[in-house]
DNA sequence: CTTCCTATTGACAACGCTGAAGTACGTGCT
DNA sequence: AGCACGTACTTCAGCGTTGTCAATAGGAAG
């Protein structure tokens, strides 16, 4: 009742447990008579290889670790569930590791849990490129999202485009005083190529930023970061048409926190998200948000991860992702 | 520059590899001095466990595959999240399976992705007892929710209960005529302890269910599938004070129809969900909901798989949690 | 018919760890 | 003094797979 070992396989193929192995692992030299022979064998004994044993001499795990800072933002889940099935579609099982805020755990994330996979895909969470200063990963890792370091192959999200897209919606729409709901940042202000984008924009029509119009949550993408940061701009009286949250789940917070204060959306402030979750569809009204092209970058962060497993390239790749707008209610034209 | 194995570790502390590994698994029969300096040791030459040498000698692999539907539902990945924490917390790294609906798959799933796992805790999507007809699991296996079989060991969401809560809740205060948006079921009718729950709570107060006011959508617990059959059921011209969703995507999915009807939630119609998801705590107006005591059952869950793994009980193990009320703005008093 | 080459397959030794079965050294008892 | 026993370790043999390298067979070349 045990398990088939290669050994089992190889009696009823009357051939060797190596040219069994040869034969499941597309090695060259291999007669074709020989090849047939060995899987209907693996069939008629219903072999299926021990992953352990693989491991252990040396021919890998066949197990990716999957790295995300959580699984309740619907971003980090729908993320995850688009990289473990295009994982499996390649044959291989993801270890998932959700990666708290302590350092403690960080180290040891790269270290245990992800100890027996072959390579790593991490979303990082803040902007933890000083996660991997000084150790230099003993496996393949590719960044998924978050701000490129040169280090890592990294896939970036086209968060520049995405938001010079909404942005520019908004204005096209008639919308001029635009608050940004944004994550903190170590410099206090907005950065990055979000940042970027929304200024691109704003030029294209000849205007400026309002500091006044910008508040950061405690944490940078947590509906309740959304909802007090917003809560916050409200209280203090500040005056817009047009409300950017930096992400979806920000939106969903702050679209809480203006409904509660009697802002109607969209006639008297539009609203927008970015990353295309489920839940956007679903708010009332429907969430203006941008589309990541998620397939895109899973398929890029997967192909790049079997690159690097098959002994590929040695500098650092980046594949860009685009973005698109997607107009929903929320962002109707204002009355 | 290779890491370290026991033989390394073995060497520094002046002992066997085999009194390091006992040392390490918290074997009796070693003294204080030694296992300080094995210890000391281990920390010296940075040594961690290969898991793969340790499953293949049959120390087990410490890892636990968890199968859940999906990851785009809230529910379910929230629920992998506590798994994945709560299993850590025991040394139990989790290997995530996505268990898609093809019956193909499934089969793989118990038997591929699962093979080197020592356990499994499977979240069922349908009824999927049937899964695992005929095939008896060779490892511990752990079903968290749906419905008992009395072949594995269960946790059971505390439904009956729960659905009673809010039955209750709706009817204390003053709604008569409770729409519910529910499952899809083989016998076409709303079924199982869900619905039990619902009559008993009607029964308190004299009333009987109304069978015009039942709808189920196509997939049973996604936001699409509730907006579609709330639509549905608006379109028929159904007349209701309140509409109960089988859990919260659903629920979600029934205030966007009942919103884009103009019916207004709650002094037209209150609406209540089940789940406890974090996106109830944010849809406009908040979601009435039941919180099944998710810490609980996820306590429960790993518990028994410990306690299975260290080759417990032999008969098939059930926790039943409880559930108790969350009334938020969503189940407010009518006008 | 012999020799050499190549295609194909087999033998063997790891990989890192653990269970089983020792060995060695007290201790307490007769 | 002799014996049984418990503690504290060690030795040994794999677990299932793969890389290395040797071995074999079958054919082409001489």
């Amino acid at each position: 009742m045990k398990r088939p070992t290669l050994e089992d396989v190889a009696a009823v193929a009357r051939v060797s447990p190596k040219t069994v192995s040869n034969v499941l692992r597309d090695r060259p030299y291999a007669s074709e008579a020989t090849r047939e022979r060995v899987l209907q064998a693996v069939a008629a004994v219903g072999y299926r290889v021990n992953r352990a044993g693989r491991a252990l001499a040396g021919g890998g795990s066949g197990r990716i670790a999957v790295v995300v800072p959580n699984l309740h933002q619907p971003y980090y889940a729908e993320t995850a569930e688009r990289l473990i099935l295009a994982l499996a579609a390649e044959g291989l099982t993801t270890t998932l590791r959700i990666a708290s805020d302590r350092d403690a755990e960080r180290e040891a994330a790269l270290g245990d849990t992800t100890a027996d996979a072959d390579g790593v895909i991490i979303c990082p969470h803040h902007l933890d490129a000083e996660l991997l200063e000084g150790k230099t990963p003993d496996r393949p890792v590719v960044q998924f999202g978050g701000l490129p370091t040169g280090l890592l192959d990294t896939v970036v999200m086209g968060q520049r485009e995405g938001f010079k897209a909404v942005t520019r919606h908004l204005l096209d729409t008639g919308r001029r005083r635009l608050a940004l709901v944004w994550n903190a940042t170590p410099s206090g202000r907005p950065d990055g190529d979000r940042f970027d984008g929304f200024l691109e924009a704003l030029d294209e029509f000849g205007l400026e930023p309002d500091p006044t119009l910008m508040v950061a949550g405690s944490d940078w993408d947590r509906r309740a970061s959304g909802y007090e940061a917003m809560t916050g701009l409200l209280a203090a009286g500040a005056e817009f048409d047009a409300v950017m949250g930096v992400n979806d789940a920000v939106a969903v917070g702050a679209l809480r926190a203006l409904r509660a204060h009697g802002v109607r959306i969209p006639e008297d402030a539009a609203l927008t998200g970015f990353d295309d979750t489920d839940e956007a569809e679903f708010t009332v009204p429907p969430l203006t948000t941008v589309s990541p092209e998620h397939e895109a970058m899973v398929d890029a962060a997967v192909r790049m991860l079997i690159d690097r497993l098959g002994g590929g390239a040695d500098t650092p790749q980046e594949y860009r992702a685009r973005a698109h707008l997607i107009p929903r209610a929320s962002s109707g034209v204002a009355r």
